[in-house]
DNA sequence: TATGAATGAGTTTTCATTCAT
DNA sequence: CATGAATGAAAACTCATTCAT
């Protein structure tokens, strides 16, 4: 096909076209993102990086935010996923609760420049107050959550969890020190330890029931 | 004194000399910074809220940036200060601990404002390389990290913590339980429930030994 | 036929196809401009109100100011050969005249939005040096002009005029007249009276000789 | 003194410094707005006319549209006072608003710029609806109306003006004379001839009591 | 010490227009 | 004929910072 050849040849990336540009915004926007946060790239960088123009931005996302938003939607949606999967092969309550954790810090791993979008530029980059956007995560936040009351609750069930913990105090536990060891790895604002395997200990005697 | 006189004529707050006019910026910044965000607040609107004009700022803080580090060494010291205080006082090294992770909680209610200035939108060059702030805000962060390591090895030589735990990545764990609940908290992006008492419980059973 | 019921299945309006495209945007032009002001309405806008691609407002009007234009010379035509329509069947040249008058009124208020057009911001090019665009407009003010002279005269050869006014200059304030009371009404900057019979009544007295 | 020089030496205007820089901004604004209409001028133009940063004009005016409004204002104020002042000299009710007829044709020509941006810029440039710019405008015409009408009164009182012609309604008449008239000469719409004497007759004729 | 007028580089966003299909 | 993805130039506006006073 000639397409592809003549592209090369007036020097554009042959992956640039159609709906290919969209994604293209995406990747360069979630590798300055990462890098430098939100609010010290601009759009120009964006589409620089993308190697589209600065319209195209606005075509496909219309605003700096919906670029993040699309970004962090889909962020969460497939974090949700896995770990909602993670969790059901689990043969009892507490193993999937410390899945869990552990594939969270394995996700902080791999997916570290997407997870550094949600540590640092969300939420409070975007809208105060009651904007749109903030319910978005208000809303992402709660479903997380929910996936993880379920687990606790089954563990409950199966005796693997200690009967008398309240489930959803419990799970915002786990959440938060889950949320706050994001934070503190990938803003390395701590000496560059590897806790996972400490965080799942750490969990597991929270959680079992006292022997 | 003429002064005090001049200025009730020319209707300025007579308080707002000298050094107070530092004092005056750093309020109305902590107000702004708090409820808008760093990137959302701008200089002018901080000059306008603290009565001074915008060159005052710069005579002061040097820059926007300066303000804002200005509050937070603020913040950790008085955190870091009585934080100790709390720990000294416990009878027990996990007494210590779990009284410091209450302390924690009850700063976060009391001083929400100023905390939040931590989990919130921290200017660009804090996310970034190696620079000046960036060491700043990482020193801040170990000090903080070393008061939790102290009680956690007190109480491994008085046996109220268990022996065999490694203290740094210990230490790592509760704080990163207790800067996740802040941003959850403070951002509220969980459901409003109190979880001070489930996260003393949950840090007990994950720290003392087993017995 | 298998167009139409191709356009049914896929939800297109059967009657938007050929010169009923050009229309479509001639209608949603109308409504938006005579809404919202010509700079203020976007081609897209107009595109999606008349429920076609961008691409063929640019294809049948060659550009945005085209479509103005086109808009306003149907306006003009339409109004001339109504206002000659009336001035003809008048008895006398002074009654010629003030019907002119009272028609004038009479579309204002039936064909208010499209008048508004002419009221409302005229593009840049209409209003600087010896644009196309330019001339255009001033001819279709002579010929509306020279229809009410004709009048005049008509009435000066009747006796239904007097006979010493200038007939360029007095047809020019008659229009004058009605020109700024368009405007008053149609931007709603006047109060809101109606003033019909009164303008006639004012014209008559000002046309009429001294008996 | 030495400032003076140092700033010709410089190359700077030495007009330029203090609150002038507002009047050249506006200065620069008036040549452009007449010239090539409100929409046409960009800030840029302006600020490099007036010899400013673009930062100065929103410095002063705070948006493009506060320099326009700021400018109509002024226009809208000095037409008013003149006008009372050239109504009130006159002997009796029917002289002064045939002598404001006058005066107005004689605004045109010795402002013609200024006057430009009242009947082309304004008030479709401005946000439509309810907007604040427009009631602005609202109470501009209203103001200038009062003008008339009580000219007006006074002429039926002392016998100048027919006693049965109702006030607002003339005055409005009188009005839309003078703006359709400015718009068409300002414009360039119609041909060139001077019809301000005719004008005086004509609305003396429409208002003088029949013999 | 304190001011605030002035800046200009930078920001996000808009939009008429084009053109390959 | 008709589309709509893509553009890029330009727009209005912001704001941290400076500096003469």
């Amino acid at each position: 096909m000639a397409t592809e050849e003549n592209l090369k040849i007036i020097g554009k990336c042959p992956a640039c076209q159609g709906p290919d540009r969209r994604e293209a915004v995406r990747k360069a926007a979630v590798t300055l993102f990462a890098k430098k946060g939100f609010h010290a790239t601009s759009t120009a960088e964006v589409a620089k990086l993308a190697g589209v123009s600065e319209g195209t931005i606005f075509y496909y996302f219309g605003s700096k935010e919906g670029i993040l938003l699309d970004l962090l939607s889909e962020v969460n949606l497939k974090y949700r996923q896995r770990m909602a999967k993670v969790l059901e092969k689990a043969p009892d309550g507490l193993s999937a609760v410390l899945a869990g954790v552990e594939f969270h810090f394995k996700q902080v791993r791999q997916h570290s420049r997407l997870l550094t979008l949600l540590v640092r530029d969300l939420p409070a980059s975007l809208g105060r107050g009651e904007s749109e956007p903030r319910e978005f995560m208000r809303r992402q936040t709660a479903l997380i959550l929910e996936v993880m009351c379920q687990s606790l609750r089954r563990g409950q069930e199966d005796g693997s969890v200690a009967a008398d913990l309240p489930v959803m105090e419990t799970a915002l536990l786990i959440r938060s020190l889950l949320i706050g060891a994001t934070r503190l790895l990938l803003l390395k604002l701590a000496p560059e330890v590897d806790y996972v395997g400490q965080a799942v200990g750490f969990c597991r005697r929270a959680l079992a029931p006292c022997p």
